[in-house]
DNA sequence: ACCTGAACACCGTTCAAGT
DNA sequence: ACCTGAACACCGTTCAAGT
């Protein structure tokens, strides 16, 4: 409806100018929404066109990924580790927010590519030189990517039903249906639950919550650790 | 193609059936499989024919959720709080284990409905006996929640990856083609990425970093929280 | 190689109609 | 009320064909 069919010239499709148009539909029609002939259609083209480009659908939503895990900035240097897990998660979960689709692609679809590899080697990287195990390096590399991603899905899912007012008129009409007698606590906590959803501080509070559990535990071996 | 058509009475189609069909498709079929003609069919009726029953597709999605949050159990008594909180998020991840179609369906449905909150008021309200403030225990039970939910979506998620062989094999071939210059870490990691991407091991992990950050700050007021 | 056009086997949902 | 049947506006993908 937006774009308007900017014709393409022919012969200049390729796969970068395909995940761009793609990813602007993602993100202007809803990750749902989405559709290859939609795409085909913004470019100008037969929807058979992008097979020339992509073997399938899937195939384009991964490098619709790795396109945007390439935006995820290289970890800041000169710091002490816990700022720099800090920092890595929150530049990760600032991306999600940015675009949302991202989210949706990295939770449902199977992961390739470079770009992934890229953002674990940085948090890996910080996480060795502060003198983690093989292991526990590993595991809670884990730890923190599936709570970025768990905890700012549900942001942005969260998000999207306060903007769509058939969603969010349900959610209110659940809410004050329940009794106090049967959800004494719900009740209670219901402002505190809905200023708790989203937003910087809920998710620092979750982020060193983990953190203050590293320093607590004995993961750390390495006495070098204390630089800064 | 399994179940042939179980040619139901007529006038005996009720929600509930419903309900159970569709979730037998979707655990059968895969959850992106699943479709409402496909219920109809295994039904023996119209597609038209669940419109009486539910205004559409989400509607549907969101009484299969509500069917699956109610066989979470009840919180354990007699136990301290920290053992109380594993046993919840335990359970939980045990249930989406088993109806993995659960994930997606809290991952992307909004919410409603009694059975969340029924989950929601049992977290809560451990948390507040323990003597956590509102406002902390709302923050407490959103970063739980998420993490179990992000923790356990993406176990599924590999496990599903592992299952099929062609997403298996990209995925090794992306890790073989990894250059060690470039990624020193995730190459010499590899091994322990690949076991810690799910299990009870490393979900527990996660979680008792989360408990360790809760008891190390000073989140619980009450000294009343050492009962046990 | 790059792209088209017709066709296939699907979708969710609306609408008018039957009982 | 409960359910059917035809129809609409979509999908992703295959296949044969064009350049």
């Amino acid at each position: 409806m937006a774009g308007a069919k900017t014709r393409t010239p022919r012969n200049t499709l390729n796969p970068e100018l395909i995940v761009r148009a793609a990813l602007d539909l993602m993100e202007t029609k809803g990750t749902d929404a989405f559709s290859l002939r939609g795409v085909a259609a913004e470019l100008g083209v037969g929807p058979m066109a992008l097979y020339t480009y992509f073997r399938n659908k899937d195939d384009l939503y991964d490098a619709v990924r790795n396109h945007l895990m390439a935006l995820v900035p290289a970890v800041p240097e000169g710091e002490s580790w816990p700022d720099q897990v800090r920092a890595v998660c929150r530049d990760l979960r600032r991306l999600l927010l940015e675009h949302p689709c991202l989210a949706q692609l990295l939770g449902s679809r199977p992961l390739s590519g470079h770009e992934t590899a890229r953002v674990a080697e940085g948090l890996l990287g910080v996480l060795r030189s502060a003198g983690f195990d093989k292991e526990t390096a590993a595991r809670t590399h884990t730890t923190l990517f599936t709570y970025v991603l768990g905890a700012t899905s549900w942001e942005i899912q969260m998000a999207t039903e306060r903007r769509d007012p058939e969603a969010w008129r349900r959610l209110r009409t659940t809410m004050e249906s329940l009794s106090s007698a049967e959800f004494p606590t719900v009740v209670e906590l219901a402002p505190e639950l809905a200023r708790t959803t989203g937003g910087d501080e809920q998710f620092d509070y979750g982020l060193d919550l983990l953190l203050a559990g590293l320093e607590s535990s004995n993961a750390v071996r390495t006495p070098a650790s204390r630089s800064r």
